[in-house]
DNA sequence: AAATCTTATCGTAAATTTACGATAAACTAT
DNA sequence: ATAGTTTATCGTAAATTTACGATAAGATTT
């Protein structure tokens, strides 16, 4: 494959695509998404109560998305407030935007 | 999980995107994608050329775009011409746009 | 100190994904 | 007919994902 100074830019925005897309790829890590954009915040139980999986898997999906900076836990013991982690849900925006052109 | 039948249908939208998500979540798909875009059409050698991977897993990220249907090929023996499935590419974008308001 | 609450993590199983080489299928050219 | 070209599919292995129940960790309340 061509390897301009370019392209490995370009390769780079790739993979970040890659990764926002890759944890957008799930039915129930997007309804959380949605949840949190509505509610502004949210806890993980709310989450639990209102999604038909078990807790521990509805833990993972947040991880998930933590790992893809899409959302953020803050402690507030014992609870873990989550919200949408805005800089870069507007980079995701952006960067899509720009993928489809 | 609460299930009027407004949010059914908003079940099927995020099944949709994360159906499209799930494809754009891989490198070398987007590498496609976008060569695909630029070119407008191509084989699958041309691919195969230009990705530092085997042929048959170029082939097999072409099928996964293609049950995606974000791809459509045209048999033109002994080749196979791909192109962008403009129809579901303006839906994804489309419906990408609507999901990050 | 003990019980309770909330959530992450562990262990595990099943399914899916990613990658490869080898082979088959389908058509063309010799 | 034979050889060559192109690309899908098969078989397989390793890694990752998805889901669950059980348990641990961390803090509060009793």
């Amino acid at each position: 494959m061509s390897r301009t100074l370019k392209n490995i830019k370009h390769d780079d925005d790739l993979k970040q695509i890659a990764r926002f897309a890759k944890a957008l790829g799930h039915p129930t890590r997007l309804i959380i998404l949605k949840y949190l954009d509505n509610k502004n915040c949210c806890f993980t139980g709310d989450l639990v109560e209102v999604l038909p999986i078990a807790q521990s898997t509805v833990s993972q999906h947040l991880k998930e998305l933590k790992e893809a900076e899409l959302i953020q836990g803050e402690v507030n013991p014992p609870k873990i407030k989550y919200c949408i982690n805005q800089k870069n849900w507007e980079k995701a925006k952006k960067i899509f935007c720009e993928f489809f052109k």
